[in-house]
DNA sequence: AGAACTGTCCACTTTACATCA
DNA sequence: AATGATGTAAAGTGGACAGTT
């Protein structure tokens, strides 16, 4: 892995450009998770991938490569005991790169081509690996039929992209994390129109208020008391007069009073009982 | 049973690089 | 052409959790 620069003339630049596209559509990884863990936002997202920006440095004898590893963690290959004394989750990655890198070691042997001197010593830290359009189109073929791996798929996936697992497992991770980013984004996108809607139905409601309140006060006294006293349940559709001083049965305007009864047991649970 | 370890995930952050004004 | 702002994606970090020893 690295810039694999034993000659100028065995590298070559490779650019590409374009757009990406996304379209979502659900899924759920087959991994365990845990509750507080929220696979609901997790969704596939095809890309066209003749479209997708990018910049590859790859060999010219054919196989793209990686740029460089990650920092100095990768360049520590074999060394598990110097990073003992870190946190255990440190520790835990270290075992992890360290053993990657090995095999890492192998393809790059397999490749004939490794860092220079100067790079390998990292004169400015880390850099960024970037990836190939072949294998970004395969890393995302992969995420469409599971947005997670097992050990093996993940293993597998690596060997076939040249690639360290540990660099298909944040490449899973990052995706992840943008799909669901990308969902949280449609997800306030259609709060916000629902935010819209509902205000605008509350202003129209209000209005509606405002010119019932305007039609009382222009209304005569016995017209107010049959607006006042008649109402009707919004689930049984039964109009019935409220029970009111001024409303006896000799008020040509009040309705036969039929007993009411509620829906169900919970009065405060049913538009009922507010008849 | 429970402590230690391990592997995986996620959320958040850092960083290298590309692009654009 | 140089440069600073900005966006994107790879990678780092730390905590939580589940499974295993």
């Amino acid at each position: 892995m690295g810039i694999h620069d034993d000659g100028a003339c065995k590298t070559a630049l490779v650019l590409r450009l374009g757009l990406s596209s996304t379209v979502e559509s659900p899924s759920k990884p087959d991994n365990k998770q845990t509750p507080n863990r929220n696979p609901s936002f997790l969704k596939f997202e095809a890309t066209s991938f003749d479209d997708e920006p990018s910049l590859t440095l790859g060999l010219s004898g054919g196989g793209e490569v990686d740029v460089k590893p990650a920092g100095d963690l990768y360049r520590q290959a074999s060394t598990v005991s110097a990073v003992s004394s870190f946190s255990s989750g440190k520790v835990k990655r270290e075992r992890e790169v360290s053993s990657e890198e090995l095999m890492e070691v192998e393809n790059n042997n397999n490749n004939s081509s490794r860092l220079s001197d100067e790079d390998e010593e990292g004169v400015n830290g880390r850099k960024k690996l970037r990836l190939s359009k072949q294998q970004s189109a395969l890393l995302e073929e992969s995420f469409k039929q599971h947005s997670t791996l097992n050990p093996k798929q993940k293993q597998a996936l690596a060997r076939q992209l040249n690639l360290k697992p540990r660099q298909v497992e944040v490449w899973f991770q990052n995706r992840r994390a943008r799909t669901k980013l990308k969902q949280t984004e449609v997800d306030c996108e259609l709060l916000k129109k629902c935010c819209e809607t509902l205000t605008d139905e509350n202003r129209r409601l209000q209005k509606e208020i405002q010119e019932l309140k305007a039609l009382k006060l222009t209304q005569p006294f016995y017209m107010q008391m049959q607006a006042a006293t008649l109402t009707m349940c919004p689930s049984c559709e039964i109009t019935t007069a409220v029970a009111d001083a001024n409303a006896n049965s000799n008020t040509p305007f009040s309705m036969a009073s039929k007993p009411h009864h509620f829906h169900n047991s919970n009065p405060l649970s049913s538009p009922s009982a507010a008849c």
